[in-house]
DNA sequence: AACCCTTTGTAATGAACGTTACATGAATTC
DNA sequence: GAATTCATGTAACGTTCATTACAAAGGGTT
């Protein structure tokens, strides 16, 4: 019997190496004897499957007993979908997962051993992590809960328009912000480039639409005046600001202020990203099975263009 | 002198286990004793990092061999960075691999049993916040003072242009450090728009500049491609990723593991922004009279338009 | 140049692994 | 209902593996 440029012979499969030109993943050896499993091989294919490539990465022994059945029952397994051997099998799996990682070519130089005792940069390490540990700390303890589940209410259940804006070195957070929203709803807008060209978006703004805005010392006026014009179109607004308020808080329905300083040259934006993060995170939860959906047709369409 | 839940003493770091709720991963682990390793022990190291974490899933003798060193060798290597055994550092990469493989989707067990007495919403805050303190805490006691004193010596003397590039979560965060690199010094590029137009910024990328990279898990194919070509024409690569490392890792100069877990439906990116802040304060110290000049003039610039 | 200390490879050992032959049990057929 | 076949587990076997002890080689110092 000849099978795909292979045959048996003594009731073992010989694959023909030199006709088969695109090797069939273990996945696709596996659906291919389906049928031909019995009730423990099927087990075994399952938790495969289930967890593939990395239960087939383990010892005979290990996967045998994850699947309650013997290690024979395994290697019978492995021969059955067409391989010599067990190891043989994980080479494959081993092959497929580094070719799934991006497989390596060149190689680069590490960095020179360096014998230093103590550090500076550790103290400038230390130091950041404890300014950005106590913001967030401080900021999230202050942040009213009811004022958040109001604010993803308004976000998660918003029938126009979710508007980002952010200032100089806040548009990050708008950025951050959007591909999130992005991939939980559909209508998701970000307000960028020359601030110029705001008054563009400026025209569809209305009063089903929401406007999540970043602004935080050294507040800008741009952002301030697009704030207002919003705030005068029945816009409803959300913002992020320092400890000192925006003068945008005026024009908000919902204020999260969180602090900055670091007593350093820079102000840090880590609180903020983490507060913002809650937010993600509760618009999520806040209606899971759309957002479900919506990632998973994302992912569908984007498969076939990633291998 | 102490580092979050650790401490410097002669020259090692020592953690504070009892501090540490999340374990190192392997890499991370290498980074810490990147110091105290020999030179065959680099190599091994370099190419793990450079493979991760296939290479550490082969056995002992393949290992070595690969790496042109002695079996012994590799198992100095596994118990100088901290393994009991090299079995024991096989079940952690492994353990890793898991995780890495983990899409969004996948994660989102959502329904949490959240019936505490106070606001959800405060549980959530409190939650996230915990979330990134930890991260932020684990992520910096385990990254290289020395490697952070390289990279920001690299792009502090760099002669040349500092390239900035994220992946579609992580863009944030070079838009962020490309704002704040602008105001350090002159010659900040960000790669941005649509990954096709990418190769007209790979034109002028030469071995006289800097790319920074930030790259998380689901680490994007047009992005590893990029860093790639970058590599080839010879650019320092400084890369910000997970704690499973991301395939670019192997191209990069500088490589800063971050950890993004939260136990919620999403990553957090608050740790690399940590992370992103210590690097640009220390850049900014680097020539800190370049830097204030700089924002001077800026803001003589600035000042007539703004009222 | 002789010394010591560190680094690295060689060879031997014991454990773990995959593999095989055989026995047991269940399901099926005559 | 006995015989047969197929699926599955048990136990023993040979191999490969990680590991260890020890010796050689290299680098730096006096």
């Amino acid at each position: 019997m000849t099978i795909l440029g292979g045959w048996y012979e003594r009731g073992k499969l010989h694959l023909d190496v030199t006709q088969q030109d695109t090797k069939p993943t273990v996945a696709e050896q596996i659906t291919q004897k389906a049928d031909t499993l019995t009730a423990s091989e099927r087990k075994l294919a399952h938790a495969l499957l289930g967890n593939y490539p990395m239960a087939g990465l383990e010892t005979v022994a290990t996967f045998a007993d994850r699947c309650g059945v013997s290690a024979p029952t395994v290697l019978r397994f492995a021969s059955k979908i067409g391989f010599d051997s067990y190891p043989d099998m994980q080479a494959r799996l081993r092959g497929e997962l580094e070719a799934r990682l991006q497989s390596p070519l060149t190689r680069s130089s590490l960095p020179r051993s360096r014998n230093r005792s103590s550090h500076p940069m550790g103290e400038l390490l230390h130091e950041i992590a404890e300014a950005a540990t106590n913001n967030i700390r401080t900021s999230l303890a202050n942040i009213n809960p009811a004022e958040l589940q109001s604010a993803i209410e308004l976000i998660g259940d918003c029938k126009g328009s979710v508007y980002l804006l952010g200032g100089r070195f806040t548009s990050a957070l708008a950025v951050y912000a959007y591909e999130h929203l992005r991939t939980m709803r559909s209508h998701v807008r970000r307000v960028s480039g020359q601030s110029a060209k705001w008054a563009e978006d400026l025209l569809d703004i209305g009063k089903r639409d929401v406007l999540v805005i970043f602004d935080v010392r050294r507040y800008q006026s741009d952002v301030i005046a697009f704030a207002e014009a919003a705030s005068k179109q029945d816009a409803k607004i959300i913002l992020f600001t320092d400890q000192w308020l925006s003068p945008i808080a005026q024009f908000a329905r919902h204020v999260f202020p969180v602090r900055i300083e670091t007593g350093t040259t820079w102000d840090s934006s880590a609180a903020s990203m983490v507060m913002l993060e809650a937010l993600l995170e509760g618009v999520g939860q806040h209606n899971p099975d759309q957002v479900r959906a919506r990632i998973k047709h994302l992912e569908a369409l984007r498969r076939p263009s990633q291998p």
